[in-house]
DNA sequence: TTGTAGGCGTTATCAG
DNA sequence: CTGATAACGCCTACAA
């Protein structure tokens, strides 16, 4: 059986194919009671228009790129939090008909402005999501916007000017951790930072010392290291830290896999966990429940956030293809993410003071 | 600037549109010297064809499905598997200007044919990937023939009849870790199985026997434990093993999820590893280098596999534009597995005969 | 509220 | 070997 076309639905409804493309695209003018007699007709022929002749004839491409940082590039399992991201755009996609091209890239890449453009243009995306360390690029975002393709970007460090992101409460959360942390009689809690070009981690890093304060502990600059997000820093700086005099009780890496690196070294110098050390993260990446003893860190809803980036990016394009109407001003949406409580952390020894 | 368009090369060039799109598809009856032409034109103008005026047109859409099982079903690292055959089979699909669209699935779905059916019919796919379990699925893999669309098997569990596939030397691999463990002093070496719908770790359960058997080691069924790929099976066949009266001084478990189940119930039960015991896994996810200790383990090329299996299925689809002729015959490619000797194994105690 | 004509950029057909 | 011309399925304008 030949795949059904707009003539034929058109046909069997006993109206033209523009009143069919009307009701298909959700355009006014049609009466409820032909749209009915079309929508009929559009079931009992299991139709479903048909993308390329769509986007030959029309403006939109029904595409849209995900584009993030190659993940495969690195031996982390960051694969994780891609895979999440690809979920929940997928769903959005599927839901408004429309395609997903992934794209991962390197940020670093020098040409990594042109290549987009070159995508874009190419690939005709209707639409962009930008997910860390991309959504901080400044430079990336301005040559997207250039090309006047609607962007949505995923926890940008800062709001990105006119913009719309979903943002997280990563400062607050992170002073929350460092308040529990500090609530269970840790005097010298230290922190690992992250990658620079991820201005999201810099948010933790403000947490944290937002936690310090509003426990009346000292922020002690030899109690910081700087990471870069992998598990090896991870335990460059745990060593640096742990070989102090007075080590901290209590070390807060802003990843999980840095944390995974504190917890090694700490089992390689014979540092009990979290009798001696308690440890914490960031992420809650599988792994945070496999090792031993299972890691203390924070939650966030990644697929959630990938799917309310879709839904404003579909916004956008609805109010785009409406009338070109100044974009609805660059929402933004802020997500929660929560504590997760495990095994690697607890009361500090008394005498470690 | 305008996108360029086939009538703009041809004009360039001085051909016809037609002798234009001879060029680009790579059809015979050209004379050499236009074909220059062309070509220069094409490069000049920095032409590329529009690929929904293609499908429209012809009769390929120039997108391939990529079939998986939703990793985020699970609370597993999975995902980094699929980010690599993801990243593979991009590699490939950029090269010859093709798309990929990526597919998670429920493979224990009831609709699950019918589902895959409608996605290649509505999304026109050239040709589709099949990753573990979906390449074992012998119903889905018949429904997807009828409709006449290539196919191609990453990591079966048995050549699947005329279609082609990425195949791995499972068997022998884990033969080679099995007596590798015994070449350690472990007498008593016990297995974890897989995932039953999972046909290729059923290799490496033979594998694991042969290696017995070549190391002169009997099989003792009480060793063999019944796990489900998950962390926690990995857990809970652990404990049963490491409480009979004469424990295994080895544990093989046939992937790394498993794997660090058993590591973290020897924690838990204060047993040493290496000293005591030791654990080898398979897959080496990253999460292998991060636990303590670090995991022996074994690596397959995985992102080459899906690199190898794009390229059989591109020389299909070359094939059977060519000329309707009966596909060559079902290629096989077999892809070599390497041991990655890590911290978590060692000599067997003496005593512990 | 509905319908008609024309074109989007390619490929396929069939002459030259 | 090369080139007109008709599809492909849909959308945008413009009529009715």
């Amino acid at each position: 059986m030949r795949k059904a076309t707009i003539d034929d639905v058109a046909a069997l409804a006993g109206v033209s194919i523009k009143t069919v493309s009307r009701v298909i695209n959700k355009e006014p003018n049609v009466r409820e009671s032909t749209e009915k007699l079309v929508r009929k007709a559009v079931k009992k022929l299991n139709y479903r228009p048909n993308p390329s002749a769509r986007s030959l004839a029309g403006k939109r491409s029904f595409l849209i790129g995900l584009l993030y940082d190659d993940p495969s590039l690195y031996e982390n399992p960051s694969a994780n939090y891609i895979v999440n991201v690809q979920q929940g755009a997928l769903r959005v996609c599927q839901s408004e008909n429309h395609d997903l091209l992934i794209y991962p890239c390197n940020y670093k890449n020098r040409n990594l402005n042109s290549e987009i453009r070159s995508l874009i243009s190419h690939s005709r995306l209707d639409g962009v999501i930008l997910t860390p360390p991309l959504s901080d690029n400044k430079s990336l975002i301005a040559a997207i916007k250039k090309t006047g393709t609607p962007v949505v970007n995923i926890a940008p460090g800062e709001t990105t000017d006119p913009l719309p992101a979903i943002t997280t409460n990563d400062r607050e959360i992170c002073a929350k951790m460092t308040e529990y942390l500090a609530s269970l009689g840790h005097k010298r809690i230290a922190f690992i930072t992250g990658n620079r070009d991820h201005k999201a981690l810099e948010k933790r890093y403000l947490g944290y010392q937002d936690g310090l304060k509003n426990s009346g502990l000292k922020f002690m600059p030899r109690l910081v290291k700087e990471g870069d997000n992998s598990f090896g820093s991870g335990e460059a700086c745990a060593r640096e830290l742990l070989q102090q005099r007075t080590p901290p009780t209590a070390i807060f890496a802003c990843n999980d896999d840095m944390a995974t690196g504190v917890i090694r070294v700490a089992h390689q110098m014979g540092i009990h966990i979290p009798n001696e050390l308690s440890v914490a993260g960031f992420d809650d990446i599988p792994l945070a429940q496999q090792i031993y003893p299972s890691l203390t860190t924070i939650r966030q809803p990644v697929r959630t956030m990938a799917e309310k980036a879709l839904g404003i990016l579909m916004d956008q394009l609805r109010s785009k293809s409406v009338k070109d109407k100044p974009q609805t001003s660059a929402e933004e949406l802020k997500i929660v993410a929560e504590l997760k409580i495990r095994e690697s952390t607890g009361p500090a020894k008394s005498n470690a003071q």
